[in-house]
Order: structure tokens, then sequence, then C-alpha cells
RNA sequence: GCCUGGGUGGUGGAACUGGUAGACACGCAGGACUUAAAAUCCUGUUCCCGUUAAAGGAGUGCGGGUUCGAUUCCCGCCCCAGGUACCA
């Protein structure tokens, strides 16, 4: 028979299921091998032809490993809380539950049909209750925790509690909020319960704190920062404003130096590590503090409030300070200015009256400024002077502080010493608004121009330092400072703690309840705290999350419950060691089960997770190692980032209304309605752009002012990125009346009106753009048809052949064909002419051996290194080969079978039975072993090149030394020909690789 | 702005430690088979010059450099993609 590839995968599939061939145990003879994917979400668009690129490649790796002798863990489950689930409960009233079980169905009947090695048995959903219990009963954990910086681990809160009863809080060393009391073991003892427990927040892992959300009052809810767009949200377009609400936080920042170092130890790719290191964002400098001019404003009140609380610094000796913090404290001699974002708290009281109008204006329009207004704009500069002056502690002079957006709050301390000489923003601000620039080193080039930040050279204008070298000057400066009460080293930390939380329905709810206004934890039996059932998935009139909706939802019958959810990274920080014991109803995953799996081997997901996903998982593993819960410090020894596969959108430039009643296009006249749209062709728009001022196309300057837009890619022709209009029309009727504009005339309600003297071009083009796939953008590819057409293994190959895994590429099918004909080709190296199985015992000759050890030892040095695409050349070459040789014979063609087995396991398995194998043992067959012997070669083709140009090509022994090689390559009559009677100056002769003659 | 990745034929890509640039595949062109088409098979296919063949020249984003030899290493620049919190 041909090759029937529906026939055979189904069946295989079917096989596969029925006799739990992956399933696989918790204990093994063999050594263990974990391999992960990045659980999906399970949205209602299905799998895109993107989310198996990294599946397939998990999968040949999974495959790989159980031939190389190994007991593979290799599971697959679901992220299955979040919010478009939510959103579309919001839109129909359907249960998020329900929506999210079809959609599984769907992801599931989809993967199955690519036939991956997934044990099922082992499945997740992590918005199941039996696995939410656990995400829920680790949050208490984190509560009943606190991170005792002197072992550097997270404890028990009760050892804490003793420490405080024994002796107070001074001695206490601990990661905490900023502002934490001070107290004897007595003032603990006289606490109220209520206060203790006020205090003790403050400690805990995972606490409430004051911070600011997105907040939509039209929409009476909160938004993530995706659904906000210019200060507006996305859906409905509503005003978004900034709010400051209760919320749930995880203290990651008490993790943060243990985050930065484990990085080291770890084998991610290193862009994905710099991602962390730069979230994490340690630097070391040190904490100044000026004092502010006595007199400046007094009668505006109180300066440093933090002070009297968590200050690094002792307690300042006037009332009256700025505190800031800097990476380059040897360059204080060169402050010429202190700016202060205009968020920060003294920037009132330091205000001067003559001043209040201009920093009033200023914090008005930087409060405008979106975050991303304030990036883009770099170039501009802008702030606005205080009035006031603050005095440097070493020299006494006088520095003007001002206040700028360029300075965030939530950094440092939300001021920064102005340097202009060495640093290009201070710069640029000193430039504009015509403040000092001071050099501070002999070697800095003319910083009246440019800024120069080198630590090169000796210090010039700078006091007791000057004649230093920097790391002399630093030590001094920081010394000096201490001395003075003005300053000390300090380390800081960009990564600010994670808010764990949000104000909706479709998440784990959080296990706690309310008594007196403080939070408590709910008694471990009682969980899991299921989600209750509401009457609509929006947030109350009063502005509640939609839990406050349940009715009766009262823990004792008695006590308000946590009412928002936890965020979407809860369940995915976790759900690799549930992978491990996945129906443990006493424990997240047994203790035995942690200690023979201990960590994922290979993780394979996509870079977008790297701040994220990531670095969460991190900090909850350390976090559940530190109880001893599980033994490894890092949870991901190696990862691979696969590449996104990119769709191809196609645009249309739509005009807005002008508000005539018809248009004279080019001497013709088309109804126009104010509701209706001018939809202009690609190539017109383009010939406006060209022409713009010319006098043909000056009306073209009313229309113009055209946005663009997604069009569904099935509307589009692909290759002409021609629009079917009346498919277009279809998808979207509301552009049944509009004028499409050609570049020989418009359409307009089916009809065609040509232009006077033109050539009658009637065709209608789109912009085609690379994008992310993403069924937001109409350009999603779904690999069904791929599989309906070529089948599961073309599939699984073709994604490998299409480039390097880790690199980002468009999807287009123009090479599959290929990659199917190899299939076919391959499966009939097996048959005759009439498709009639015909493999002999015979034995292999010396070109066919050399032919399958070359193959046996590319695929392994290939998925060893997670070069996929070249394997699947490789293999190409060596059925080429085989064909070429007619080979027909079993102990190459069965270990050809194996070799192939993880790209094709369908193709693979069938063939493997044909040859007289007992059926589904393929997958714990043995990897052929590799002999070297077999690629032996007795002589190479040496290129022979004149000055680096190939030349000829000469066959040589490669017993001989490169002397006797020069002295054959000389005499050969052909290389006298290119030498042209000269004698080479040099001959270079690399064994086995090259000869080169300079002449 | 900053960080990261990338730029090689008409296309996807290969070239592993500095040693024959373009493997493998798609597409295209020509041919065989066929009444015809599909399928299959064979041949050619970086560009320029050249009727063919030979010979020659250019060539891995651009400009330099190191080297007997550079897609690979170094310096400067341009462009594309992704990330991003102006992080002091």
């Amino acid at each position: 028979m041909d090759y029937q590839f529906r026939q055979i995968e189904s069946e295989w599939q079917k096989f596969w299921a029925e006799n739990q061939t992956f399933k696989v145990e918790n204990h093994s003879s063999k050594p263990k091998y974990y391999v992960m994917d990045m659980f999906p979400y399970p949205s209602g668009a299905g799998l895109h032809v993107g989310h198996p690129l990294g599946y397939i490649a998990s999968d040949i790796f999974a495959r790989y490993k159980r031939l190389k002798g190994f007991n593979v863990l290799h599971p697959m489950g679901y992220d299955s809380f979040g919010l478009p689930a939510e959103q579309y409960a919001i839109q129909t009233g359907q249960h998020p539950a329900i929506t999210t079980e079809q959609n599984i169905a769907t992801y599931r009947r989809q993967l199955d049909q690519i036939g991956f090695s997934f044990d099922w048995s082992r499945e997740v959903r992590t918005s199941s209750p039996d696995y939410y219990k656990w995400t829920q009963w680790i949050f208490m954990q984190l509560f009943n925790s606190w991170y005792n910086l002197e072992t550097d681990k997270a404890e028990s809160i009760s050892t804490l509690i003793q420490k405080f009863e024994a002796e107070g809080n001074h001695a206490v060393k601990a990661a905490s909020d900023e502002d934490v009391l001070s107290f004897s073991a007595e003032e603990y003892a006289s606490f109220t319960d209520q206060k203790k427990q006020e205090e003790l927040l403050k400690y805990r892992l995972t606490y409430l704190r004051e911070s600011t959300v997105n907040w939509c009052p039209a929409l009476g809810t909160v938004l993530a920062n995706d659904e906000v767009k210019d200060g507006f949200s996305e859906r409905g377009g509503y005003p978004v404003e900034q709010k400051k609400m209760m919320q749930w936080s995880m203290r990651i920042t008490a993790y943060a130096e243990r985050l930065l170092q484990g990085l080291d130890t770890i084998d991610w790719p290193e862009p994905l590590k710099e991602m962390q290191r730069n979230w994490i964002g340690k630097s070391v400098g040190a904490m100044v503090r000026f004092g502010i001019e006595r007199g400046a404003n007094p009668e505006r009140g109180a300066g440093s409030e933090k002070s009297e609380f968590a200050s690094p610094l002792p307690a300042p000796q006037s009332s009256l300070s700025l505190e800031v913090f800097t990476t380059r404290v040897d360059t204080i001699f060169g402050v010429t200015f202190v700016v202060l974002a205009p968020e920060h708290e003294l920037v009132k009281s330091l205000t001067t009256p003559g001043q209040q109008a201009d920093i009033d204006t200023y914090i008005d329009q930087a409060k405008k400024k979106s975050e991303l207004d304030r990036m883009a704009d770099t170039k501009t500069v802008s702030g606005a002077f205080t009035g006031s002056y603050v005095i440097n502690p070493l020299d006494g002079k006088k520095i003007p502080v001002w206040i700028a957006d360029y300075v965030l709050a939530g950094y440092g301390t939300g001021a920064v010493m102005g340097v202009p000489s060495g640093d290009a923003r201070d710069h640029r601000f000193a430039t504009h608004f015509n403040l000092p620039i001071v050099a501070i080193l002999d070697t800095q080039k003319d910083v009246l121009k440019e800024a120069d930040a080198t630590k090169e050279g000796h210090y010039i204008n700078s006091g007791f330092i000057n004649g230093m070298e920097y790391k002399e000057a630093t030590a001094a400066v920081i010394v000096k400072l201490e001395e003075l009460n003005a300053g000390k080293a300090k380390i800081n930390y960009r990564q600010r703690d994670a808010i764990f939380g949000r104000q909706r329905y479709w998440g784990e709810p959080v296990p706690v309840y309310f008594k007196d206004g403080l939070p408590q934890l709910i008694d471990q039996d009682k969980l899991p705290l299921v989600l209750p059932e509401v009457d609509k998935y929006l947030p109350t009139e009063s502005g509640e999350p939609p839990l406050a909706r349940a009715e009766n939802w009262k823990y004792q019958n008695e006590f308000e419950y946590e009412l928002s959810t936890m965020p979407g990274w809860a369940g995915s920080s976790w759900y690799w060691y549930r992978y491990m014991d996945p129906k443990n109803g006493q424990e997240f995953a047994s203790k035995e089960a942690i200690a023979y799996w201990k960590d994922v081997d290979l993780y394979i997901g996509g870079s977008e997770h790297a701040t994220g996903h990531l670095l969460y998982s991190r900090f909850w593993n350390k976090f559940l190692k530190d109880l001893g819960l599980v033994v490894e410090e890092e949870p991901f020894k190696k990862l691979i980032n696969q590449g996104m596969i990119q769709g191809v959108s196609e645009k249309i430039n739509i005009s807005g209304t002008s508000g005539s009643t018809f248009y004279m296009i080019q001497g013709l006249q088309f109804n126009f309605p104010n509701t209706e749209r001018l939809i202009i062709s690609q190539n017109v728009r383009e010939r406006i752009d060209e022409t713009l001022v010319n006098t043909e196309w000056s009306k073209a300057e009313v229309l113009y002012a055209t946005s663009q837009h997604h069009v569904d890619i099935k509307c589009v022709n692909s290759l002409t990125h021609e629009l079917d209009i009346h498919k277009f029309i279809e998808w979207r009727p509301e552009f049944k009346n509009a004028i499409f504009w050609c570049s020989g005339g418009c359409w307009q309600n089916g009809s065609f009106k040509k232009f006077e003297g033109s050539n009658g071009d009637d065709k209608f083009y789109t912009k085609p753009e690379v994008e992310k796939m993403s069924k937001s953008k109409f350009n999603v590819v779904n690999p069904d048809e791929m599989i309906e057409r070529y089948g599961a293994d073309t599939l699984r190959m073709y994604e490998m052949f299409l480039g390097p895994l880790e690199q980002s590429k468009p999807w287009n099918t123009n090479g599959i064909e290929g990659v199917f004909k190899f299939l076919r080709k391959f499966w009939k190296l097996f048959h005759d002419d009439n498709f009639n199985f015909r493999v002999i015992n015979e034995a292999p000759t010396k070109a066919e051996l050399k032919t399958l050890h070359k193959i046996i030892k590319k695929v392994e040095d290939d998925v060893e290194r997670f070069s996929f695409n070249t394997s699947v050349s490789s293999f190409m070459i060596a059925v080429n080969e085989l064909t070429e040789l007619k080979c027909a014979k079993r102990s190459i063609l069965q270990d050809m079978v194996i070799i192939l087995s993880p790209y094709a396991p369908h193709i693979c398995e069938e063939l493997w039975k044909l040859l007289g194998n007992e059926a589904g043992t393929l997958s714990y067959a043995t990897y052929p072993k590799f002999n070297p012997e077999f690629l032996v070669e007795d002589a190479f083709s040496y290129p022979i090149s004149i000055n680096g140009k190939t030349k000829t090509n000469l066959n040589i022994p490669l017993s001989l030394d490169p002397k006797e090689v020069e002295t054959l390559v000389l005499a050969d009559e052909n290389v006298q020909k290119y030498l042209g009677g000269k004698t080479p100056k040099k001959v270079i002769v690399v064994k086995g690789r090259i000869v080169n003659m300079v002449v």
C-alpha cells in the first residue's frame, strides 16, 4: 500500500491511548528525565500553528530520551483560569467553567491529532478545585511565613513571634514593610491581639498593602495594563484613572539576591537571564542625604516623613532633608542640581510661593502623560524649579531642587542628584535649564558639549578626593558621608513586590476572611475554598469584585471572605510539582514523588514569560525549598525559548467620514451618506503618499485621514494580497455601502465605475504585515487543515524544518510539499513499485553502513543542541542516499525507523510493525549505537586555492603529511597551469581541510 | 533612549572550533512518461560577462581592519524584529 497517513495516524493514536504507551511511573531503574512545556491557556480560538512548535520540539526530545534509556516524564495540562473566559461569561452569561471545559476539549482533540507522547493520566487544570486547593494551600504557607535575613531563608511566622516575645524587634533582621514599628519585648507583650496581627502582617511573605491600580469608573472595575490604551479602556473607550486600593502582595523582594544568584546556576538562554537580571536590577551605590536649606519654606511642614521608621540612615540632624540614591557617589562634587519625581512627597513642602504656579502646571502635565508617552519622548526636556535649595553635605554648596518626570517615584528614593558632566540625561536637563556643568575627572572631554560618564583618570574640582582614582574616591566619599551621618553604602533593587490579586471572578479564591478588619486564614481542612456561584460576572454597583455577588458566602456564616481572586500567575507558579503526583489528596505532591523527579530537566516555552511566570515560579520554588517541601533551589534546570511563529496580517486603509453626501473621485460621483466609509486600495494609497502634493491628487488630501485596520486573512489572496470584497462585506456587513477605491475606478454596492481614461484596474489590494499570530489580528492559521491534507508526521517535521527553533519566523507553507514527499520516499524504501513490503535480511554494504552511521551521529548531535531543522535535512539526505543505493536491508532500515521515530512517530510505528516487531515497542526501543569506523575515509578531495580562491580539487590520501601533500600538489599539472609558471611564496596545507598557495 | 536577537540566491534556510559559501527543501525553467492533466522521474537554477562549453569577475546589510584564508574574529555605521519600568 502507498503511504496512507490518515489511516496510519488515527490507528496509532488510538493504540497509544488505549495502551497508555506513555504512562510513566514515579520509580524506575532507569535515570529520570523531566521534559515540560509551558502549558497553554485554552482560548476559544483553539490551537494555531504557533502553539505546537515548542510542543513538537519537546516531544521529539522526550521520545529521543526514551530511546536513550531514560524514564521520561512528559506531561501536559491547562492554565485554565483567565480573563478571556470571564469576558465571554460577561457577554453571554455562560459560566466560565463551561466555556473552559469546551475549549479544553478542542485543545485536547488538536493535541491528540499531532501525536504527542504526553502522559495524559497526569493532566492538570489550574481551575479545578482539586488543583487550586493546593494553590490556596501554598498561599497559606506564604501568609504564615516571614523572611529571616540572618538565615537567608523563609521561616514560620511562629519563630518571629518567639523573637518578638523574647526581645522585641530591635535585633530582628527581616524582610518587611517600610513602616514597621520599633518595639521591645515588653511593648510587644502590651499590644492587643489586633495590634500584634497588624504588625505581623508587615513581615508576612504575602500581605495586604495599598497599591495603585487602573480603575475604570464606567466599567466599575480594575483593568490590566494591556486593557488600557492611552488612558482609556480598550473595551468601550472609557477613561481610566489611577486609584489606590488594598491589594495582596507577595514579598518577592526578599528573594531578590537569591533570584539573581540562582541565574548563574541554570542553563537558560543568556538573553533571558539578562532580562531577569535587569528586572531585579541590583545596583550597588550609596544613599546620600542632602540637608534642605533652612528657612526654605518652614511653614509648609515636615521634611522626610519616612526617616523615623525604616530609613537605612540614622536619624537626621535636621528634620529637613532629602535622600538620594546614586550608583556614582564619586561624582558628588559634580552635582549642580537635584531632581525629584513630580509625585515625591517633599515637593509640596519644598515649593516656594513664587514657584507654586509653575510646579502645579508641571505636575498637572506630568499626570496626563502615560508611561508610554514618557518613554517615547526622551528628547524633550521638561521640568520645573521648586524654588528651594539643598546643601551638598561634602562642600556645603547650595543646590537647586527641581522636579521632572524623567525621575520615577517608585525607584530608589524618587530623587536624583544631577551630575551633568557625567550623565547624558542630566546634561540635557542642565543645558536646557541653563544649570552649571562641572567637570570632575581630568579625562572628561568637553563636558560643556556632552556628558562623559568615564570612570578613568583623576578627580578635579572635587575637594578632598582631588587626584584620586575611581575606586579610592568612591570608598573615601562613603567613609566621609558616614562620618558626617549624611550617607552610607547601599544596595538597591529595582524589583518591587508583586501584586497578588485581581478584582475578577474567574480565578482562585483567596483563603482568607476578615475579622475586625484584619485578614485571617481559613482552617486548612476547609480547603479548597470553592469559587461560589454568582448571578453575573460583573462587579457590583458599589464597585466590589464579582465575588461580592455570591449569596450567603461567609466564613462560618459570619465573616466576610476576601473578594478578590488570585492573579493569573498563581496556578502556574508550582504546576510542575503537581504533574509529579497529580491525584494526591493529602499533599500538593508526595515527598517520594518530589524526591524522585526533583526538578524539570528541560522546559520549553516562549520568552514573553521571562519576567512574569519564570520569575514567580523561581520565587515560589525557593520558598517551598526553604520550608523543606521541595529539594531543588531552582525548578527548571535547562530552558529553551522557542521563537514566535508570526502570521501575515492583512490591513486596509479606511478613511474617516467627511460629512459630505457624495464623493467626487477623479470626476466620478459616489453616494456617501455620513455613516459610510471610503476604503482605499494599498496601491492607490501608496500613489497618494508619493504624489500628495501634485494637483492631480489634491482632492485626495481631504480624504487622506485614513487608519489601518486588520482584515481577516480569509478574505484576502495571500499571494497577490487582493481583497475579495464580497467576502469582506460578508465578514463585516457594516461596510456594505462603502466605497472601495481601486487604481482604475471604484466599487460600491457590487458595481464598478471606471475612471475616465484609466486602464480599468478593479483590483483592490491590502497591505501585508508580519506580526505575531493572534486571534485579534485575524491572521491565525489553524493546524487542522494542514493535518487533514498532509498528516501529523508531515506537520511535525515541517514545523521543525522551518528553521532554528529559537528564531521567530513567519508562517508559510511553501516547503511543506518537500517534507511530505520525503515521508513518501521513506515509505517507498520499504516497498517495491507495487507497494509490496520488500525488506530483506541481507548484510549491508559499506556505503549503506556509512549512510546509517552518518545519520545516527548527526541526529544525536542535532537533538542534543536542539537543532531540529538540520536533522530534518539530514534525514532527507540519508533517504536520498539509500534510495540511490536501492537499499532494502533490514539491518539498515530498522535503525532508520528508530532514529526517525521521535520526529515522525506514526509512520515509524507502522513500519516497525511491518518489520515484524511487537506493536508499541518502538517508543522504548534502543537508539542505535554510533560506530565511527564506518565513517573513516582514506582519502580527501583537497580544495586547492590560490590567494584564498578555490581553483580546483585534488584527491589525496589522508595518510600523507602536509609536506608530502605540498609536493604532490605542486607536481600536479593542472595546478601548474593555475600558477602560470610562478612559484608560490608560501603554501599552507591544513591536513584534511585545505591547501592554499600565496602567489 | 536602553536591552536582546537578526540581516546569506526568487523563498525557507545550511556552512558545528577561521578552511571549497549557498547543503537540504520550495519555487522556477527545460525534458521524459501521458490523448491530456495530476502524480512521478531526469536535468538545470547565486549574480554579471560569455551563442554553447571553457575561462573570467563580483558576491553572505554597508565601510574599514586582522589573517595565507573571514558568513564566522575586531572597529564604525545602516536596516528589521522582539522586549522595555528614562532605574539614577
